[in-house]
Parts: structure tokens; sequence; C-alpha cells
DNA sequence: TATGAATGAGATTTCATTCAT
DNA sequence: AATGAATGAAATCTCATTCAT
């Protein structure tokens, strides 16, 4: 056999690599990072303990590793130019929809994210991530309730990012039973 | 001298239980369950180490006595008669100024149930203190919504609800910059 | 009340102090003595930990003073004068009778005993009042196969000795089924 | 380098194991199970704490593996088919010197087996264990003794019994001064 | 590159002993 | 004398990381 190519080579770590990220993030999500053990990773992985350290360097960066992964990939997601007129309640509703359908692909995520910023020690590992995200999310956010002729435009963004937060915590915790459909248009009666 | 009576001895030991409690949940909810160590526990309530196997079985009935206390607090705080008439809008500020009140003063507390919730293996533990938490919230909140002419009341109760969770998580991550008092306005406005 | 005259106070350490050399017979015997904590004796004793100390120094001395009582108390068993002539067939059977009986009364002591000096470490402790109370045993029984026309009087009592040690061991093993008499009457039959 | 082949990881495991199976045995049978750290059997394999727990889940099960694993061989021993006829004076002569020998090969493992099985908490574990070699022994045993005009061949059977107890117990105190040869002799001309 | 055995620091837990009451 | 809360050294066990193969 022909040596790989060291193209082939790339895209073989770049798939590890991807393959010990997925694995980490749900066993993270699942048992917190302090609760999970890099046997449980590899475990899910399926690959030996050892093998991690030769994509990340430690459990330390392969969890920041994750979290900007994450972000970045959101942020993207976020500042795709949406297509159609905006500021309209028919945008408002189709960005709220997309907000929620990013949640949703990425549960397991925004679960590890929400756990790790809830501790200070956690939170302040990834301040610059987070603060770059919260940039991405006002800037696509925030000009709407400037738009309204909302008493209080800055507080009623502030109510909406709640808004956000919680449905996102509530469908977390019970993301079957959840009557999302119904919450929708009573978010967007609300604030649309 | 004589051995201190039985009284002497309970009182001391209710007091140092809750020294401990309220170090544990110091601890818990700043480094996570897993990122806190029984050393940090102790020496934050100033005893030994082994004296916290004195009060409690082992750490994980600590967390759980921790939690069982906490929602207990919490629903009897929630189930105070409240004073006046209900169902009006002046009732439904001064309910949701009680729950901020409530979150505001043990934020250690619901930070770290957040944090716990999230993890299902965590969760598991709680689920019935968590239940019965969530009745007594349920039965003071849930009939408010059916007095309107809400389109949807459960829909809108679900909504509510969301924006408490979410209120509650943002208030964790800025406590100290968050407008709360327009954003509470901004509430009663949209659902009182 | 009058205080209590010193030889009150005198009885009642003794009183007391056999409660606990009796806790912790039962206790060692039952647990081990490294598997034996002073709370399971105390407890046992129906006394509280602190005042084990204020009669024993520690469990170590605690231990010794157990060995050295039950081996006093079985060498003054056997020294007691028999009566009647020695060295026939009824006073052999008549001697081993009564080892039986000193065992069974004893036996927890004896299951002590045991489980002690086959760990060395412990064994080594216990070499003086084991050496004294071997010689008194045999002085008891030595004599009496001097007297026999055996081959070899010396291994037939060592095998003696033997036969009594494996049958204890026997008897602690299974105390209830064990058929005794039966064995004792082989014994007599082949060795007295 | 490439990893090491399954064959090759199986043999290290085998062989790692024995290794801390005859620590383990040592330290026990010396200083009690209870008298035994993790660090001395450890130091006495040569390897370091955490690998113990990588053949074995605790302390305990270590123990039990190596009870089981003694007290299998000690079967496997008795079992082997002895040669020549069976049921004469040489051949009761020769069991008894290979039952002797197994005895002296596994000095440390009878030792720690008996102060085992004195102490009922520990006995209990072992329950199965021990019938099913008891089971071995009595049909290896039993037989001799119904061959012989015995009064009582049962009596018989358990005295001698008691006399390779005693025997076991009495060379465990004192295996270098045992006048061994003797005392065999004066068995096989009681018992063959 | 890939494996998993091996290490040892550090976590949880136990318990003999002390001491204030 | 008697109590049992409190201590802390030492035990058991875990797990991130290293390394020989």
């Amino acid at each position: 056999m022909s040596p790989r190519t060291s193209t082939q080579l790339q895209a073989l770590r770049e798939e590890r690599s991807m393959q010990i990220l997925r694995a980490a993030l749900k066993v993270f999500a699942n048992q917190g990072y302090n609760g999970s053990t890099i046997e449980m990773i590899a475990r899910e992985a399926g690959v030996a303990k050892g093998l991690l350290y030769s994509y990340f360097e430690s459990k330390e960066k392969l969890l920041e590793s994750l979290i900007t992964y994450g972000l970045e990939k959101a942020s993207a997601f976020l500042t795709e130019p949406p297509d159609g007129p905006q500021h309209t309640k028919e945008a408002f509703a189709a960005n709220l929809r997309k907000m929620v359908q990013l949640f949703r692909e990425e549960q397991d995520f925004w679960r590890l994210y929400s756990m790790l910023i809830l501790q200070p020690k956690m939170a302040e590992k990834f301040k610059a991530d987070a603060m770059s995200f919260l940039e991405t999310y006002m800037s696509v956010y925030g000009s709407y309730f400037q738009q309204k002729q909302s008493k209080n435009p800055m507080a009623e963004a502030m109510l909406f990012g709640a808004v956000l937060d919680g449905l996102m915590f509530d469908l977390i915790l019970s993301p079957d039973e959840y009557p999302l459909e119904e919450v929708l248009d009573m978010i967007i009666e609300k604030f649309a």
C-alpha cells in the first residue's frame, strides 16, 4: 500500500478529533465535567484512553476546545444572513424558530454550557468566548426592539433574553412533553 | 464535670448541622458537586473533616439533605398565606416580587439546584423533591392564568414559568448589573 | 446521701471493668481485633466510648488485659486439684471432659485466642502469657503418657495435644451439630 | 511502536494477577485481613497502589479471590488420582503425607484460612467455597473408615479430621521444632 | 499512530483517641 | 465518673496522565 498522503492524514486526524469531541460532549453533558472520566469519554468514542492525549493536551483543554468550537458554530449559525425582509413580525417569528432549532440541534452542548456558566470558577474560563457569543446574539436581536414603539426597549430586550434562556432551560428538563408550538405562538403574540 | 444534657446535645447537633449545610451550600454552589471536596467544606465550616461524617453519612447524602432542606424551605416560603385580595394586578406584582426575593435570599441554593437538574444522573436523585416543589409552585401560580381572558391560559402559564426560570438564570450570571426593576415592570405589563 | 466508701468505689470499678472486658471479648471474637471498633465495644457494654479510656489505656491494652485475664482464669481452672486417684483411665476421661467444659464455657475467648496466635505479629505480644499457660497444660497432661507403655510417649503427648486443638477448632466451626460424646469416647478408647 | 497483542496483554494480566495474589496472601497471613493495608500489599508485590484496583475491585474482593483460588487449588491437589491400591495401611500413610505436604506447601494460605473461618462474619463469605472443599476432603477420606472394623466409623472419621486440623494448627505455631515424623507414625499406628 | 498497563497525587471515608462539659 | 462531639492520621479508592510496546 502506498503511504497515506498528508492530506489523507490530515483528514483522518480531523475525523478522529471530531469523534472525540462528540464523545466528550455527550459524556460531559450527562455527567458534568468533574463527574466525567477520561475513561468514559474514550469508551464512548471507541478509542483507547491514551489516544485522547495525542489529540488534546488534557481533560481541561478538551473541555475548552469543546466550548470554543460549540460557541463558534452557534455564532456562525446566528450570523447566517436571513433571507427576506427583517424587522417584520414574520422575520421575528422566523428568527425565533431558528434559535429554537439551533438549540434543539445542539441540546447537549447548551446543557453543558449552562452547567458550566453557573459555576463561577468554570465561567471564568469561558468569559471571552461567552462574551463574543453574547455580542453576536445581541447584534442579531438587539435592534429589533428598538424599532417597536416599546415603552422601554432595553428592558424588553432583556426580558426577551430571559424568555429564551428560560425556554431553553425548560426544554432541557422536559424535552418531550413541552408544548413548544403553543408557547412559541404566545411569545410571538407578546413580543413581535 | 457532668456530661451535657440531651437537650444541650440536641441543640448543639442542630447548630452544627446547619453550619455544615451552610458551608456545603456555599462550596457546592461555587465549585459544583464533583468539583467540591469534603476538605473544602470542612474548612469553610471551620470543623475537622471527620466531623462531617458524624452528621452526614457521605458526601452524596450531604448533598441530598441540602437539596431536600432547600426545597422544603422554598415550599414553605411559597405557601405563606398572602395578605390582601388575590388575582388582581397588584397581587400578581406582589407575588412576583416575593418570588424574586425568595430567589435572591437563596441564590446559592438555586444556582446549585440549577446545575444539578441539568445533569440527568443528578436530577434523578431529586426527582421526588423537585416534583413536590413544582406542585407547590404550580398551585400558587397556576390559577392566576385561568382567571384572565387569555387565548391559551396553559401556554401563558408555561411561558410565565420560562420567564421566571430565565430571569433566575440571568440574575445568577450578572447579579449586580441586571436592570431588575425595569424588567419586572415589563413582566407585569405583559402578564398581569 | 453519704459519699460512697472507697470499698464501694473499688467494687464499682471492678464491676464496670468486667462489663467492658465481657463486651470487648464478644466483639473481638466476632469481628477480630482489627475489625472491631471502640464504638462497637462501648455499645455492647452499654457505656460511652470515652469511658473505656478511664478503664483501659488503649484498645491494644484492652486486648492484652483480656488475654492475660483469660489465660490466668484457664490456668486456675486447670490447676484445681482433681479429686480421686490420678493416672487411671477414669481420671483421664474426667480430665478430658474438664478440658472440654473449660473450652465450652469460654468459647469466645478461645476463638479470639486462636485467631490471634495465628498472626505472628499478634502472637508475639502474648508469647509470655501463652508460654506460661502451655507449661500449666503440659504439667497437667505431660505426665500421663509417661505412665503408659507407649512406644513413644513424647509423640503421643504431642498427638494428644493436636487432638485437643483440632477438637476445639472443629467445635468452634460447628458447635451444635458436632457429635461430641461419640468423639470423646473414641479419644478415650485410643489414648487412655 | 505497535500496541501489544491481546495475547501478550492477557499473559501480562495473568502474571500480574498472580503476583498480586501472592503478595496479598503473604501480607494477609502475617497481619490478618483487617491489619493489612493495600499499601503493604502493593509494596510486597512491587507495584503501585492503584494497580491493585485494576485487577481486583476492592480489598474485600481481593481476599475472596485469594480464598476461592486457594481452595480450588487444594481441591485439585486432593483429587489427583492416587497411584497404587487404596484402603491399605500404606495407602493411608501415603495419603496422610500428601495432606501434610499440601499444607506445608501452602502454609500461609491455611493460616489465613484458619484465621478467617474463626470469625463468623468472614466465614459467611466463604461458606460456599468452604463447603465445596469440605466435600472433596470427605469424599477422599470418608470411605477409609467405613472399611475398617471400627466400632464407630463416623466418630473415628470425625476424630481423624480433628487430628488433621490440630496438626495443622500446631505446625503453624511451631513449624520448625515440631516432631512431625514421630507424630505421623503415631497417627498411622492409631488410625491406619 | 494506537493501546492499555502503570503511576501516584489526591479524594472519600474510618476510627482511636482527646477533651469540654 | 461519664458523655459523646471533635480531631486528624491513616485507610480505601479514584482517575488524570505517562509510557513501554
